[in-house]
DNA sequence: GCGGTTCGTGTAAGCGATTGCGGCATCGCG
DNA sequence: CGCGATGCCGCAATCGCTTACACGAACCGC
């Protein structure tokens, strides 16, 4: 029924060997016949058979990406990254979700990658190391976006950094008690980091972080309304406020509204991301280029999957940047601590 | 180097033939063979090859998503409702990001189907037919989300009735002069339902649709803001506007911050989406239930390819609900001219 | 003019499953 | 006890392509 590379070769009157160097572009075919394949290949509307030629050569031509989510905003924005790469050379783009790994077993992708991919893209939570380990002992070409690891290409901002320089805006406007809203409790690598930056900018400023001023947001929007709901019921609460992520700051800002106390007015926040709405509301932010780290990853992933040479390092952090918006502005009466954060 | 169905067989002291049934749960295989030679296949960690499965069986196990966007919300939230559906059924899931069909060539998707999977769905732009004929040709199941097409499954709200009912709500707030940001001049399918939802309930309260009172939004933020922008600069502007889509509400929101007027209390805006963030921004929209409408097609695709029974209409539509929020509040002085939106 | 390259092409052996068909026991029933 | 069903299972032919290897022709330099 469907046209094979035998009837191609029959009609041009050479091998289906010749037929497949030819298509493929590949050496040792005279540039006529090669033409003359390619021309009755397009009459026939010949298309080779994907699963064929896998189980022939061994390729897949796919690669797969495994991530918490999809329907967020970092991770569809890492996904579009990706596939823009992905599409430029003809890759196949396989998208597993697995949810969030502390609540969810873990990769149950794991079997069904062998054979299937020839690559792998991780995107992580910020919120805990992914089974790392598993991953990288299915033996296959891998990128990872938000965690480092040593010798495995990954793409990641400075955490520490994107902390410290939000913390650090907060306390340059004269903030002293300021709050945090982090993920969960007892997560590690990145919020950690997060939180890591935090406390350097804190005691950098010879403020004492109050373990009382911080909650957990489970960087949803619903969860750092909570959060900020129980920062608020502190007897005393903080004047301003660092989100690990603009959704919790958004639920942040939703519970400002609900307790009728403004943004930026009467309480300060800040927090990471750089999302596309934060402009909306008025967030300072500190940016990270998100739909770039998918690129980058595809980028590395691919280099090593086709063997092109492997320029650049292994691990590469992009940089962040500040975003100053009305959500942070000096407190009434406050002197800055330092010539402009 | 990697095991095969043949280790399997031979360590298990049967046919391949027998594996195969027994692994895959295929009748006419002896219970106790079939445990032993699951047993042997777990000890030997053996996983089937897909690409020899996918040549030999002439399945391949995976549907292919073609979607104009992955980085929006409401694609990425229908993609992430399709991938909780696919993955009960162990089917994997390839994306295809095509763009917008009005300013990109088309499906460069088509000819990379064939073979690659069982089958497709579709999910268009409000703005625009995508080329379904084209799409239909390829003859793979199909399921499409956001347009009707006869014969055809598909899964979409009723973009009128949605329309209308926005409008509807603005008149009931006793608005006369309802301005509309649509998507792009001259566009057709669902965002001309929209439109018709619009003028029918302006002309059902006998009022006249101001065509000066028309901007585009091209369904961005950005665009929203613009053409709120040029709605307020009119003569006289509009007091209530209804945008098809939340993004273009949120950038009208903006640009009426950016004047410093108060939405709600100025200027009613009700709009169309159910946006996570609508919430937070007080906004008046006209919910769909987005993920549903991915697992509705999700499903009946795989109705379709595995030969289920095909139950339940071809074309279905899914239910809207009008959230009123902060974003639409009574004109002061004004008269509710019915008892209620 | 001859051995050795280089080029273009064909032959055919895989790749690793699925599955139609046929065979051999075993079973049930008259 | 005989015979058709039935249940299990193996044989072997595909599926459509890739690619190592072989082969003949043309071409090279000495």
């Amino acid at each position: 029924m469907s046209i094979t590379i035998r009837d191609v070769a029959q009609a041009a009157g050479v091998s289906t060997a010749t037929v497949s160097r030819a298509l493929r572009g590949l050496p040792h075919v005279d540039p006529e016949t090669r033409e003359r394949v390619r021309r009755v290949a397009a009459e026939l509307d010949y298309v080779v058979s994907p699963s064929a030629s896998r189980l022939a050569s061994g390729r897949t031509g796919t690669v797969a990406v495994i991530t918490p989510f999809i329907d967020r905003w970092f991770f569809s924005t890492v996904l579009s990254g990706i596939s823009d790469v992905l599409q430029e050379s003809d890759v196949d783009l396989l998208v597993y979700e697995v949810g969030d790994p502390a609540t969810s077993p873990g990769l149950p992708a794991e079997r069904r990658l062998r054979g299937r991919v020839d690559g792998v893209i991780v995107v992580t939570l910020p919120t805990d190391a992914p089974r790392i380990a598993d991953m990288l002992e299915i033996g296959l070409p891998t990128s990872f976006i938000g965690v480092r690891w040593p010798g495995v290409p990954s793409v990641c901002i400075d955490d520490a950094a994107a902390g410290r320089m939000a913390t650090q805006h907060l306390i340059n406007l004269g903030h002293e008690r300021i709050g945090i809203i982090s993920g969960r409790p007892q997560a590690s690598t990145s919020q950690a980091s997060r939180a890591l930056g935090y406390v350097t900018a804190m005691e950098g400023a010879g403020l004492t972080p109050d373990p009382t001023l911080e909650a957990y947001g489970y960087f949803t929007v619903a969860g750092g309304e909570s959060a900020m709901t129980s920062l608020l019921s502190q007897p005393n609460p903080p004047t301003a406020v660092f989100a690990m992520s603009d959704d919790m700051a958004f639920g942040a800002i939703r519970a400002l509204q609900r307790h009728g106390i403004r943004p930026g007015a009467d309480i300060a926040i800040a927090s990471i991301d750089g999302h596309e709405l934060a402009e909306l509301l008025d967030l300072t932010t500190v940016g990270q280029p998100v739909a770039q780290m998918g690129r980058v990853a595809a980028d590395a992933l691919l280099a090593r999957m086709l063997g092109r040479d492997v320029s650049g390092p292994d691990e590469v952090t992009v940089p962040t940047t500040l975003v100053v918006r009305g959500s942070t502005v000096r407190p009434s009466g406050a002197v800055d601590s330092s010539p402009l954060g």
